[in-house]
DNA sequence: GTCTATAAACGGATAGAC
DNA sequence: GTCTATCCGTTTATAGAC
């Protein structure tokens, strides 16, 4: 049951994807346009400038990463959680050569408006307070070990695994995402 | 004793500013022809194609780091260690708008040549593997924790500092490097 | 070494026909 | 909505004079 994708969020898919491989400064309308198979006016069209569409692209991505939380299972131990949440990371890599839209932005930064940016510390603050909650429950559970207050470790936590999304693409490797992992779980 | 600086070494300067601000895709011979005061035809004199620019930009930036870890001295315990390797980070940070070039080129490495790959990872390894001993130091000390191997230990904490960073600025605050800090000190 | 001049492609963006 | 046509500044890079 595929719905057909109007152009406009092809051209969203598209920038989506561009962005987490290359960054907002590498690449264009005229990628775009190749991709979609519309004319660059057309795209124009639909996001006027690029700062429209890039803010777009980070309200959609939010908005996918933000469902994919609130389907976790809250009955479940926070080391399962903390599983799933992991695995988060490792899709977004794709084929290796992806990382997290807003890790990349973050990036990006001092070339994008102060619209993008408070969208992008809006993703980060909805990531570390869900993951927040996860260590404060497994640190009761006594199936993640965290120290300090879990705002703090989990501020670090998503650091920790946003620069490993980098480290694995730069290495061609999963194995760096799985080391952050293993740092916060209890050994039975 | 200021030394006057060669227009090479000046351009190499204002490029690896510029990167660490902006990122590879960010900045173009345009503005180091401004900011150094010579034309673009004369930075192509040193530097024929951005490739080869970019190339030397992390060299140069490696080995100053890597004199900066060999400048810590081997005697001191290893909490101090960590605290001293934090503080560079921040240095880094400069006026709150700039992160580490080989951070910020492994957001890019979508975009540059294998050469550019290749030396980035070096400066990831020489860091961690510094990182390592520091940590096994501060275990048997005390000073430190860390669960599981070093290295292993080692990647999460330097992923961890490096995506700091990046929350840093984006948050234009440097509470994020001192909770990831904080994260691996022993209490007393 | 540094300059002028220029190439040739690319960048985001717009006007107006259909 | 999509297209053609076009604007105009930018970008990397080269040739050749000084």
């Amino acid at each position: 049951m595929e719905t057909k994708l109007t152009v406009r969020e092809q051209v969203l898919d598209h920038a989506i994807t561009l962005m987490m491989l290359r960054g907002y400064n590498g690449f264009s309308y005229r990628d775009l346009s190749e991709l979609v198979g519309v004319k660059t006016s057309s795209i124009h069209y639909y996001f006027p400038s690029k700062d429209d569409l890039v803010l777009e692209a980070v309200n959609q991505y939010s908005g996918e990463v933000m469902r994919a939380l609130q389907a976790v299972d809250p009955a479940l131990p926070a080391n399962e959680k903390l599983t799933k949440y992991t695995r988060m990371f490792g899709k977004t890599l794709g084929n290796g050569d992806q990382i997290c839209l807003c890790g990349m932005l973050a990036a990006d930064i001092g070339t994008l408006p102060e619209t993008v940016r408070e969208a992008v510390q809006a993703f980060f603050r909805a990531n570390e307070s869900w993951l927040a909650k996860v260590l404060a429950q497994g640190v009761e559970e006594g199936t993640l070990v965290a120290r300090g207050k879990p705002e703090s470790a989990a501020r670090t936590l998503f650091a920790a695994l946003q620069g490993s999304v980098l480290a694995s693409r730069l290495f061609h490797t999963k194995a760096r995402l799985e080391d952050v992992e293993a740092m916060w779980k209890a050994v039975p």
